[in-house]
Formats: C-alpha cells, structure tokens, sequence
DNA sequence: CGGCGCCTTGAGGCTGATCAAGGAACGTGG
DNA sequence: CCACGTTCCTTGATCAGCCTCAAGGCGCCG
C-alpha cells in the first residue's frame, strides 16, 4: 500500500532544513488506524485535531438533505486532513475511509506553532491551499460547464496525476481504487451514467478497462476533450520567504 | 462606493497590532484604477503580482474552449485578488472589473516577507484561503447536486452576506449588481434559466424585485431550499499564534 | 431617435436522471 | 466446498430538467 509522510510531501516542494523536518514530524507522533468505511470527522462535528494521512486513501465530503452526496476531495497518503474544518466551530465536510488507512492526529494549536516558528512552512501551507482552491475551481468548471465524457475524463486525470506524484511507476495504467458511484458524486453525475461514459471512452479508444485496473490510451485527447490542466505541476515558489 | 482596506478586512477576524497594521498597508502603497470591464489578469499570463481590492466590484472566472465561462467568485472590497495564482507560473483565472474599481498592486515576494515577518497574518492568510475553499466546495455541492431553484437561492444568500459583512446596515435588500448572465455562469445555469428560476422564487413569495434591487424576503426558507451556510461565519481562530 | 445591454417569455429538443433488471466477483458461514 | 448475501458493474427504457433558439420589451445613453 503506499504511504508517504508529511515531510515527504512538503519535501516535494522545497528542500527542508532539518529543523523544518523536525518540526513537521511532530505532528505525525501519535497514530490512528481506521478501518474501510470508518468515519473520521462528521459534518456539523467540532473539529478539535487535524490529520496526516499517510496510509491508505480517504475522502471529504458533503451529504445534503435528499440524501445526495458532493465528494470534494479524494484524499491520498501525505494529504493534511480536516484543514478545510480548522477555522470553523463546526465541521464543513464529512471525511471517511475508503480503505483501510493510518492517519497521525494532532491538534491544531500546533499549526499555529508550526508556522509561528518556521514562517516558510506557513507559506508553503498557505501555497497548498491555494493549489486545492485551484483543483476545486477546476472541478466547479467542469461540473457547471462540461459534458458527463468530459468530468469523467478530468476525474480520471487528475487521479493518475495524483497518483504518479506517489509512486512515479504509475504512467498510465492504475487501480483507481474509487467505485462508479464515488466518481458520480464527485463530478455529480450518477453511477449509471457515469457506466456509460466510461464505457464511451472505452469506444472512442481513449481509455482501456480490464479488472478494475484503467489504461489512459491517449492522455492528450483525454486532457482536451475535459480542458484539464494538472494543477500538480507548473509551480513557482521562488516567492517563500527562506527558512529559518 | 463600497470600500475596504486589506487592515480592515483582516480586522474583522483578529485585532491587528500596529505592527501588523503597518506591515499590511505597505502592501496596499500603489494604487490602480480600473474602468468596468477592464481585465486585471488573464488566464495563463504570468502572475508576477498580487492585488488587493480596495473599492469596486471584479470577477474571477474561467473561460472554456467553447466559449462557456464559468465564474468562480465575485470579489468585493478588502479581498485578496490573485492568490490563486501566486503558486503557479501561469495564471488558472482571469480577472476583470465589474465595475469602475480600485486595486492596490504587489509583489508576489512581498506575501513571502509578511509572512515570515508576521507569522500571525501568515496563519490568518492560510485560514482565509481555507474559508474560500469550503465556500468553493460549497458551490460545487450546489452545482453538482441541487437544483437550478436551489442554486440561485443559494447564491442570492453568499451575496446577501458578503454585501453585509462590508455594510452592515444590509439586511435583506440589496442591488447585487451582477447579471443574470453572470449569476448563470456562477451557478452552471444558462441567463435564461437563471431568469425563470428568479420569477419562481418571487411567485413562491421568496424574494421580491424592483428596479434591479432585490429583497430577499424569507431568508430562512431559501436558506433551507438551498442548503446554504455562512460560511463567513461561526470561526474559531483561537490556534492563531501570538502577534509578533 | 436609434442602438445597445439586459430582462422576459414561449416552444421544442437533448443530456443526463430515474426506474428496472440482471450479471460478475468476492467474502462468509454452514 | 458450496450456498448465499453483498457490492459493484452493466444495459435498456422512459422521463424531466435545463438548454437552445427565437422574439419582443424596457431603460439608458450617445
């Protein structure tokens, strides 16, 4: 299963000093392991912790009143968990387990601490949130002004892109790991339709389904019928104050 | 004309040191005027430089290969512009004046020094881009999910409470100053159907209009129709380091 | 007065939802 | 080892919400 901890992740961005890794490894002292299917955090909830993922795959989101759900994030190994609630008295989002998985719990008055004694990390944090509002627009593009071939052919990229930047083997053939009906209420189409145009794709040779594994085909196809644009790549740091 | 200085705005949520007030307006010294319509930034230029919006209305939006525009979020004065883009080497949005407006231009590099100079607003910035997030996901939740009644509902509260958070003297009246056509490519909707969709919540005695003013009149019933929260509400921003 | 931007309303069509039924894979217990 | 339940995938038929196309009205400004 793939892991990956938080330092690694921040590491992929710039090169931590050792007192920055330091740092950040407290975060991830106490572990939690969490069965599939195991909630973390509920809505309405009092989010008291933040999380690192560093086992196994989860996902946030939200349920509305008809019983409908809008997933808003897959999130994967070296992911921060719960951010999205650390500002609020009440939880915003619902985060479960979607696998089996390990995440390290820690209060959030240590983010403060974090980014009182090592500011550059409080930026890089503050350069990954704006990476997530990014996706998140993208996605908001995409369910408001593209077809059902097309969301599902975003979704599909941005989860091989996610997942390359785990374990840089994966090219263009991965287990998604995600049912039809997960990758319906994240592009808000239902589980049926999402069949048949997974199943279009398959007919127009743009992807290949055997097991539960895809093949991406023809990625730039994929990627111009959906307008995606990995939000993974193309940063520019230089701004970030130094390390302290 | 509505107004709000970047100090104002980060007041709402903490009392400002002088320090610290003094740090934030040295990012606001230069000044740019805007006609309506006029584009601050465009999609994949190199965002070299953030902005606060001091006075005026903008929009910041993306444009689709078809021509479709989806909008990802109306900015008022005392708003950060341009932050999605400081991590990028290309811009993800475009930006333009909705009406007549004025912006403070920075430098990107300067984000970096205040915050390593004030940890404090660093931790506020990396709180408020996560408050954008969850109104992100909020809008995606509405799009995805909710119907085109629901949306518009939905998106009528957002403007009524961010209209009120810069006067309070806003109850439930209030010109929102945006289109139909821009209410539509903000809620994945056509102007046409944002059109009727309004005329069912007036005929439902839900809202009444008057020369471009809208009253919401039963805000507790829109907001349960449309699953809306405040999301510029309810913080906790009591894991903020000290003031330095 | 003419043009333009925006709003309004009607008619018809298409995308994607809903309802329904069945199949494959897998784990579990007898 | 097999029967069974559960979960997920697959496909067909019908339905409806929203889009598209079209036409006209109002108010403002040059």
């Amino acid at each position: 299963m793939l892991e990956c901890r938080l330092t690694d992740r921040l590491g992929d961005y710039i090169d931590l000093t050792s007192d920055e890794r330091t740092a950040v490894d407290r975060l991830t002292e106490r572990e939690l392991r969490l069965r599939r299917g195991a909630t973390l955090l509920r809505e309405n909830d009092r989010p008291g912790e933040l999380y690192v993922l560093t086992r196994g795959t989860m996902m946030s989101y939200v349920l509305l009143d008809d019983g409908s759900r809008q997933i808003v994030r897959f999130l994967l190994p070296g992911d921060l968990v719960g951010m999205a609630g650390v500002i609020y008295q009440q939880s915003p989002e619902t985060i479960t387990a979607s696998t089996d998985c390990t995440v390290a719990p820690f209060d959030r008055a240590l983010l403060g601490i974090l980014v009182d004694k090592h500011p550059r990390l409080g930026a890089l944090l503050l350069a990954l949130a704006q990476m997530e509002r990014v996706v998140c627009t993208d996605r908001l593009a995409a369910i408001g002004r593209t077809t059902a071939k097309a969301r599902v052919a975003a979704l599909l990229l941005e989860v091989r892109d996610r997942l390359r930047q785990l374990d840089a083997s994966i090219v263009d053939t991965f287990a998604p790991g995600i049912t039809q009906e997960e990758i319906g209420d994240a592009t808000g189409l239902t589980a049926v339709h999402v069949n048949r145009m997974l199943r279009q794709l398959e007919d127009d040779g743009l992807i290949a389904r055997e097991g539960g594994r895809i093949t991406l085909l023809d990625g730039p196809t994929l990627a111009r019928i959906s307008s995606y644009v990995n939000r993974y790549a193309g940063f520019d740091l230089g701004w970030l104050p130094p390390a302290r």
